[in-house]
DNA sequence: CTGAAAGCGCTAACAA
DNA sequence: TTGTTAGCGCTTTCAG
């Protein structure tokens, strides 16, 4: 518990004056090797580590970023979080999180957590990557700002995000290959960008597979358990129920299972079902969740290793980067009781 | 984007020493009221916030708590954290997230963290709660930490927890009471001290009611959904299947019930389960989970309330915190097939 | 290629 | 009750 060595100590042991040693673990050019070698082991004997506080204070870089999310979003929250982490420690960064109440005065929530900490970047989630409050705050400080599934003004900020719309066509031709027809379709929460694209990529496959889309088939949700229990309930007691339903996220389709179950229907039997976003609790289901993968881990890292880029003063080549989907066929969609196999259709 | 308000330019407007300003927002007494509305008033005015870097850099306190955690442990995370981050941004603090690989050199990981950021405290999640390398480390640097949930030594330092032991007790009480005697049990991670306590509540119910616990029906698991899948098809693939199946966690719970499907059985038709922890996942799932509620949360924000005040010089009054669970009877736990109501057996 | 000086924004002594 | 002086550990000037 002795004091812990400083810079000067590194000095010290390597013979060398205190900028030199700052210069060495900077990086900077202009050091010979040999004395690059001295100071590097005598940091290492005597177990230096920089002050991070003391870097920023003076150096204007902080080596923290924010990781900026709401509440409702936990899924999104663990994965993206272990992915942008990962990321940050390879860099010498750290992540500092901060969950921002969208109902309230966000502008003010996001200076009070910058100013204080200096912080060199943020990566936002959903639904704060879409809320204008936050992104007029960000730019009027000048920090940079990674926004993660934005649903608007891709090209006016960095931003990763896969294609909603796209990756819910695939999901719906899947259903309709397997011989649906009256598929159903929980929306997600209004005010997610992802929702409306993620509804658009099912109308389109409808659409272009000649299905009608009757307005019993589409039901409200709000991207949570109950809300999808209680839109699966809707659609699954009418008369002429659906064969199929396709949830905007995965939380609403385990609800639209719940629904199901407690009427007495099973999946994939008797419904096909499938969600969005391959969160965990997709496999942890049974049956498990047919769905579409989105890689939030992998969205986030590269959202870190930008934000780390430009903190170092690069730009960036690709500053708002697409990355690919998946779709996960599991068991919780089959083909519909006594359908014939559909024609093979044509492909996107 | 114009330069941040320092301590100077506060104390130029209130016209006092800078000195002043700095007592006031520290709360410092022997501050005249009049100066210190004064003071007040011009940092409010200047939208004014302290540098975080600064105040560390000096005072000694970072104002930054450390959440560490090992990967498996993902349900744990998203609510523990929020718990912690509540309490932390309320007194000022942040919160720093750090993945440590409990297979890796703990000792080392730590001491990387803690000496670069001089974090003022940590909470330490299962199973780093119990690891001797990372409890030393803290100890040598003389970094405050509070435990969630650990297994042994708790009145060595600092944690918050409940009582495992009991609330297994109370759950397999639970099954024996809706008439269940054949209850397999599913083992935890036998590196997870919870997974000991789990089990000799379990064992201490079945002998209190005079119910023998055969070899086969305790298979081992380890905190996973996968395991708890294969466990439950050991457990159920039997000639003499239990009736119920009570598991050491919500995930292999949840593997169990998924297993339980593949064999044609029904939950809680066929068979009673029941889980621990109250994951979120234990409401997702058809039916939902019978389980233990541990309120990570409320144990995570306590953690941080330690810490805080730990580094503003305090001591606790109460440094082994024991939080009471609740059992959350669901629908996946019910009378066995044709079993008479048991009698009401005596209490705890 | 290396070093000396200055100062980041703040708190901790001490003095007034 | 208030102000002055150092100095935290580091990076950024600017000299050599």
């Amino acid at each position: 518990m002795s004091r812990q060595p400083t810079i000067k100590d590194v000095a010290t042991k390597a013979e060398v004056s205190f900028k030199t040693v700052s210069r060495v673990l900077n990086r900077e050019p202009h050091v010979r090797k040999e004395v690059r070698d001295r100071v590097l082991a005598a940091a290492a004997a005597l177990d230096y580590r920089p002050n991070n506080a003391a870097r920023g204070l003076t150096g204007g870089r902080s080596r923290l970023i924010g990781f900026l999310y709401d509440n409702p979003n936990y899924s999104y929250v663990t994965q993206g979080e272990a992915g942008a982490l990962l990321r940050c420690r390879e860099a010498g960064y750290h992540l500092v999180v901060e969950p921002i109440d969208s109902q309230a005065d966000v502008a003010r929530q996001i200076e009070q957590i910058i100013s204080s900490l200096r912080l060199d970047g943020v990566i936002l989630t959903p639904p704060i990557s879409d809320a204008p409050a936050a992104l007029a705050t960000l730019d009027r400080l000048g920090v940079a700002h990674v926004r993660i599934a934005p649903s608007a003004a891709r090209e006016a900020a960095p931003c990763v995000f896969i294609d909603d719309e796209a990756a819910a066509y695939a999901l719906t031709r899947h259903l309709i290959e397997l011989g649906h027809k009256a598929i159903g379709f929980v929306q997600g929460h209004p005010d997610h960008g992802a929702s409306r694209q993620r509804q658009a990529g099912f109308e389109r496959a409808m659409a272009q597979a000649g299905l009608a889309i009757p307005a019993q088939l589409i039901a409200q949700g709000y991207f949570t358990f109950e809300s999808g229990m209680a839109a699966g309930e809707a659609l699954l007691s009418q008369r002429e129920r659906p064969t199929a339903v396709f949830a905007a996220n995965d939380k609403m389709a385990l609800g639209v299972l719940a629904a199901a179950r407690r009427l007495g229907l099973s999946a994939p039997a008797d419904l096909a079902l499938a969600g969005f976003d391959d969160n965990r609790v997709s496999r942890l289901s049974s049956p498990q969740l047919t769905t579409a993968h989105q890689p939030v881990d992998v969205m986030c890292a590269a959202a870190a290793d930008m934000l780390v880029a430009l903190a170092g003063g690069e730009t960036l080549d690709q500053p708002t980067l697409q990355l690919p989907f998946e779709i996960e066929v599991r068991a919780s969609s089959a083909a519909p009781p006594r359908a014939p196999l559909s024609s093979p259709a044509s492909a996107v």
